[in-house]
DNA sequence: ACATAGTACCTTGCGGCGCAAGGAACCTGT
DNA sequence: ACAGGTTCCTTGCGCCGCAAGGTACTATGT
């Protein structure tokens, strides 16, 4: 089944290589931990997407040292993992504002969907 | 070798799902060959992929039936296979546009790249 | 005639991400 | 005890972009 005949591919062939990069940009506001983070990329309908999705995603974030991780008692429930921006993630996010803007400008001309009429 | 710990990674991630709907996006103004199309996509940098992206990519194309294509003789070369976008294509097209413009937005809002302000 | 360089097409194999599906563990209320 | 909510995580798959390699046609130089 070709990503490109069904509907629901688009919007996830977008998220690639975006979702981490949300993902720290929430972090950068405060930590969190992983339910919190699957509800909060939710409010954006765009950006939604599943624990399992994001469990793998916040283990590479965690490997390559972009967010640390502490575990607190949570008032009903198991314990939950808190994830928290490290300076090499915040520095990473910075990085990704500048690729971001760019490749985002250079879509926004090719298909005409430029702001700037 | 983790996509995230390289440098170049990133910017293919972006044009992962986006990349196709750019060639679209050409062809609507006029139809094109693959060589010439690696060229143009080249003048975005952000943009820039090679034929063993490309070939393929087309192929795909061909196969869904958003272009179809014909063969041509080049003034000095071997024959060229001209793309061109079917109704198809551009419905497929203005529904990348919708969807990306959404994707777009919200990406800016999270990370906070938004040019408003 | 032959080699070289330029143009143009295409294929193979790999790595990685996002996802659906499933599973494990902890707490609370009945 | 048990059901239901919360939270964490793993497995297997499909797909795309890429590097590398391969084929074929034309023009040019020697």
């Amino acid at each position: 089944m070709c990503r490109v005949e069904h509907q629901a591919g688009l919007a996830t062939a977008l998220r690639r290589g975006t979702l981490e990069f949300c993902v720290l940009a929430l972090l950068s506001d405060g930590e969190r931990y992983g339910v919190e983070l699957v509800r909060e990329l939710g409010a954006e309908i765009a950006l939604t997407t599943s624990e399992g999705t994001l469990y793998p995603l916040l283990s590479r974030l965690r490997r390559v040292g972009w967010v640390t991780t502490s575990w607190r008692e949570s008032p009903a429930g198991p314990p939950r993992r808190y994830y928290s921006l490290t300076p090499e993630g915040a520095t990473a996010l910075d990085h990704f504002r500048s690729e971001w803007t760019t490749f985002r400008d250079a879509v926004d001309r090719v298909v005409g969907t430029d702001r700037r009429s």
